[in-house]
DNA sequence: CGTTCTGTTGCGGAAAACCACAATAGCGCG
DNA sequence: CGCGCTATTGTGGTTTTCCGCAACAGAACG
């Protein structure tokens, strides 16, 4: 059983049974929408996932329900599928960011292929985004001392030397140091340092 | 002028003359190549440029050139020109890392634009390079010993845990930590790791 | 054999980092 | 006004880092 759930939205309910059907046979979750407007207001957020999304639709298009998902910051993978050949259009949708873009008819199995691949992407995109969160939290658990202390212990500076940039002493820049390392669960500036990333460039 | 080269891969020799002239309009360098063949053959390597390569050629096909570039290593954006609606060798090409894909006829300014922004994205890949073959020749520079030592350093050990993980002693630590800075051009192991990256995740 | 390179170690001294304990001042809020 | 938070600073002591100077050993190469 493949973790996570695939959505299909389509308007042809032949297609989405199908592909239901097809997804199940290979141990994948789905649920079926039959049109853009539905997904986007039904489409539960916070789970590993994935879209098929068919481009031609009544109502919203394939395309705006993709801007939609994007404007509103989901970055779940979508895979698009069109019945028509339109160079243009698939250009489009890869270089905003869709998974794949498929025609129709499909390979039954090269598409569960590409959906589990993006449930993949989907999975570890999580796990980063997680990761990016804490790491979001930390920041904003910072003082604007302890933010600018932050910067110059990243750009590799002595205590003396961020003493004299903030007009503090070195004591008061040790306490902050300390603060900082403390919020951010870290134990050293090396540590800091790969968590954060550089935020000063090396000259 | 925009800096760079655009090379022009096509056995039409009218598209050849059209985007020559097209191009120099808008005060773009290029140079003409009659097959994927002569261009991959002739073509000179160490400067900003971009490549507009006809997808259907006698002889090598658009994409077969960009895949022998790839496997030599070179990273130029490749826009592709197709005077066929074909979906799924779009769809490829663009998944291999093409930088766009056109069918003709195609909008004159639209392309340039495209190549400039191609040429841009040249330009920076250019620079990225050369920081990281620096990078690269930095840590071929280093003894096998140094290398050790620098691992240990970017996972943020004490000199103290570093000696005894690697079975010597404080002093030996310090003097191949001195080396590895030196070497690799930083100051503290600050600099070092926001250069190297962090090669241990954080646990 | 001499030279170069890598790896190792000790001594002693200086600089830098770290921190417990303590205290003060200013600001915002209920 | 009292409280909590942020920012600041000092003292004294410990640990860690840094390094000049010096020396030795082993391996590889011409």
């Amino acid at each position: 059983m493949t973790a996570g759930l695939v959505h299909i939205v389509d308007d042809d309910p032949a297609i989405r049974d199908a592909l239901g059907f097809l997804l199940r046979s290979r141990g994948v979750r789905s649920t079926a929408w039959d049109d853009g407007a539905a997904f986007l207001d039904g489409a539960p957020a916070p789970e590993v996932a994935c879209v098929i999304l068919d481009v031609r639709m009544d109502g919203l298009s394939g395309l705006e329900v993709f801007d939609i998902l994007r404007e509103r910051g989901v970055d779940l993978p979508v895979i698009f599928l069109t019945g028509h050949a339109d160079v243009p259009l698939a250009v489009e949708a890869l270089k905003k960011g869709a998974f794949d873009f498929v025609e129709k008819p499909f390979n039954d199995n090269q598409l569960v292929d590409t959906v589990i691949a993006a449930l993949e992407r989907a999975a570890a995109a999580r796990r980063h985004n997680r990761d990016r969160d804490l790491l979001a939290a930390r920041m904003a658990s910072l003082t604007p001392r302890e933010r600018e202390v932050l910067q110059c212990l990243v750009e590799g500076r002595l205590n003396k030397q961020i003493a004299d940039h903030l007009g503090v002493s070195m004591r008061t820049v040790e306490v902050h140091r300390a603060r900082v390392f403390e919020k951010m669960g870290v134990r050293n500036a090396v540590e800091l340092v790969a968590q954060v990333g550089s935020l000063a460039p090396e000259s």
